[in-house]
RNA sequence: GGGCGGGUGCCGGAGUAGUCAAACGGAUCAGACUGUAAAUCUGACGCCUUCGGGCUCCGUAGGUGCAAAUCCUACCCCGCCCA
């Protein structure tokens, strides 16, 4: 399965929330003539600005069709959902790829931002994802199984149709168990064996952002407390409205925190600190998952002189010698 | 000065003689992950360990008892009330 001819080359910029990822594919974007692909499961989505930290806050910006065109960068998926869609890899991916060719085809190159190491990985190290969409009807009737007989014979009966599950699945997840079950049942096939890797359509050269640990989750703090001075709450209220807590869409922090506080239940001060809590909680989260890719240059920031400058350098000088090569 | 309540692991907080290294929650750390992924889930969390176990521990110091975080005595802190 080798790929004939030159693989496109393409930049990743990775690394946890609030690490700075956005402005420095907007400093390479500009140094080398790129253009930006946001692979992030939330700013996919209409509405949720302030809470998912879009990449044109603060900024200048036009939008032009479906791209924003920020600093006169164009970014792409952003927006381009309503808040009640459901947004998954699958659907990432695969524009993704049409994305990126059209990129190149202008001789631009495409810089992958992204948050959500599933998105990234899928469309780097080529995930085969099982084509079977998600079947409500069917995650339902399982949910129900779930509910009536119980936890473990629900996975006893997966572990029956494929026994190697239980190297990635813990039987208390259920959303994953009834995945694999759902796989299973629609493909007749292992789902084990369904994850599998394609090889990859390009070169890529994935740039992670690596910071001191206090130092991430001081950025995450000031940065929830930012989001609440740009107007957050007012921007949850509105959006509540609209659309209910159960679309996927609002289950993304900085929006379901605020869920109890608009029902009187909760106090505005300790919703916000569940916020600061659960971005930390999920900036860890992303660390674990990047940090498994061997392929990731880590550019390590220096907490104590602050010193982003060099390296936004270092990235610079890492990107002219792939690009050049 | 008098009265009452209380001092438990990083924090909150159970436990009031044996089954207690001490429930539960939080924080923290580590991890899993292929169509909900900013989702969902797991493990560790006094110290040491050849993972069998060993050691230290519940404000401090003594005491009772086979056995104490739990009972007694003194002392030191903290909160509230009376003066």
């Amino acid at each position: 399965m080798k790929t004939l001819g030159k693989l496109s080359k393409i930049i990743i910029v990775v690394g946890p929330t609030a690490s700075g990822k956005t402005d420095l594919a907007l400093y390479l974007a500009k140094k080398f003539n790129g253009e930006i692909i946001c692979a992030d499961s939330r700013t996919v989505y209409k509405y949720l600005n302030i809470g998912t930290a879009k990449p044109y806050i603060g900024k200048k910006y036009y939008r032009k069709n479906n791209i924003y065109i920020i600093d006169d960068i164009p970014h792409y998926f952003i927006n381009i959902a309503e808040p009640s869609h459901r947004i998954t890899v699958a659907h990432f991916k695969k524009t993704a790829h049409r994305i990126i060719n059209d990129i190149v085809a202008r001789h631009k190159i495409p810089i992958i931002v992204g948050g959500t190491g599933l998105y990234v990985d899928a469309l780097v190290q080529g995930y085969e994802i099982p084509r079977v969409a998600p079947d409500r009807k069917l995650r339902l009737k399982l949910e129900k199984q779930l509910k009536r007989y119980g936890e473990s014979r629900l996975y006893q009966g997966l572990l029956e149709l494929d026994p190697d599950v239980k190297k990635f699945i813990d039987p208390k997840n259920h959303r994953r168990v009834i995945r694999a079950l759902e796989v299973i049942i629609k493909t007749g096939e292992k789902f084990s064996e369904l994850r599998k890797k394609n090889n990859s359509k390009y070169k890529s050269l994935i740039l992670g952002i690596n910071l001191p640990r206090e130092e991430l989750y001081n950025r995450v703090n000031k940065r929830v407390e930012k989001m609440i001075k740009l107007g957050l709450i007012n921007e949850v209220k509105k959006i509540a409205k609209k659309y209910s807590w159960s679309h996927s869409a609002m289950s993304g922090i900085g929006y379901r925190q605020f869920k109890d506080y608009l029902k009187g239940k909760e106090a505005l001060d300790q919703a916000i600190n569940s916020l600061k809590r659960d971005t930390r909680h999920y900036a860890k989260r992303q660390i674990t998952w990047f940090k498994r890719n061997k392929d990731i240059i880590w550019l390590n920031f220096d907490g104590e002189k602050k010193d982003f400058p060099s390296l936004y350098k270092k990235a610079e000088e890492i990107c002219k010698k792939f690009i050049n090569n």
